[in-house]
DNA sequence: GTCTATAGGCAGATAGAC
DNA sequence: GTCTATCTGCCTATAGAC
């Protein structure tokens, strides 16, 4: 029996930050509604991270790292290649039930306003997501549990595009079965013919 | 010869206004950015479009009219299914050119923060699209230049999605020929089996 | 570490002259 | 239609007490 710990302020404040920008944006969230959320001021938060940017990048590294860790699961627990496609696809169901976007898909669009660490981080997620993916069709083709045309390199990309742009589309509208179908579709698309 | 004539100010208002939010994002811009631009003062502004929702729904409409309008030329002049939807990513490409993500991808990302009204103009565009794609789908596996598997609604969701992603996170990246290449490699998935 | 208080700036929006 | 001037409110960030 374990005992239910408060986490420490410090990551209260992350979690609080990470969720909200992946709800309304960096540009649509504020120190204030963090404040509100934990029960704290505003000037605590700042105590934490200085600077908005600092919060920002603590989340995306937060993000990612859950994110690795996740994948590393699957990995282990996933042996065919094309189960592991499912694997991934239902990591984003598991942020679209918390109604929530992929992290770096919201900063990859409000990129412009957002300082080049941050930048930095965002396009660190997505290198890492297409040569998980690249590895994942490697392995499927060897298995025989994927198919497809093209470099495994060009399949990734294609598939972070695809399970990001779907969840995109699906969040805005609120549409969870939508995007299960959809990643299933993606999914056999890349299936090997019969 | 035609004379080059000035645009009328509400027409100059809606296009810097579309431009900026494609490249920072609704909550990323604001009034004093476009009275820069266009030498005029925020004032001016709120006599054509009141509140900044009135201008947002303003930039869709006039986005998703000239979308609908470059597909109808796509339509036209496009017999072959397979090329129609080249003709479609080379619509995301143009907008890349420009260095600016989709409108309604940008305001998709955004949608927790926007008013309704915004919301459903942007959901209005996505089902616009998804339409023309099954159209493309069905007529491409009738021609025989497009294969694939699952019905044409499933495929054009996945195609959409697909188109949006890469487009989000090629744009992120300044990353112009990766989505050239992450577009072909998404054509020739859908493309007959030989 | 967390608080109160506040600085300084920019946001969206309005009044009224021209 | 466009201007000057201004309002109100929220934003990020800081100073200094406890």
């Amino acid at each position: 029996m374990t005992v239910a710990t408060m986490p420490d302020t410090r990551t209260r404040i992350v979690a609080s930050a990470q969720r909200l920008v992946q709800m309304r944006g960096f540009n649509g969230m504020s120190y204030a509604d963090i404040a509100a959320e934990l029960g704290i001021t505003k000037a605590a938060l700042h105590y934490h991270f200085p600077t908005k940017t600092d919060l920002g990048l603590a989340a995306v590294d937060r993000y990612a790292g859950d994110f690795a860790a996740a994948l590393r699961v699957i990995d282990e627990s996933t042996p065919r290649g094309k189960d592991r496609l499912s694997a991934y696809a239902s990591l984003y169901v598991d942020a679209l039930e918390g109604e929530r976007l992929c992290l770096c898909a919201m900063l990859a669009a409000e990129q412009r306003t957002l300082t080049p660490a941050v930048r930095r981080a965002v396009e660190g997620f997505f290198a890492a997501n297409v040569r998980w993916l690249a590895d994942v069709v490697r392995l499927g083709r060897r298995d025989g549990s994927l198919g497809g045309v093209g470099p495994p390199d060009a399949v990734a990309h294609m598939l972070l595009g695809a399970f990001e742009g779907a969840m995109l589309v699906a969040w805005s509208r609120g549409d969870l079965p939508g995007f299960r179908r959809t990643a299933r579709q993606l999914v056999e698309s890349v299936a090997p013919a019969r």
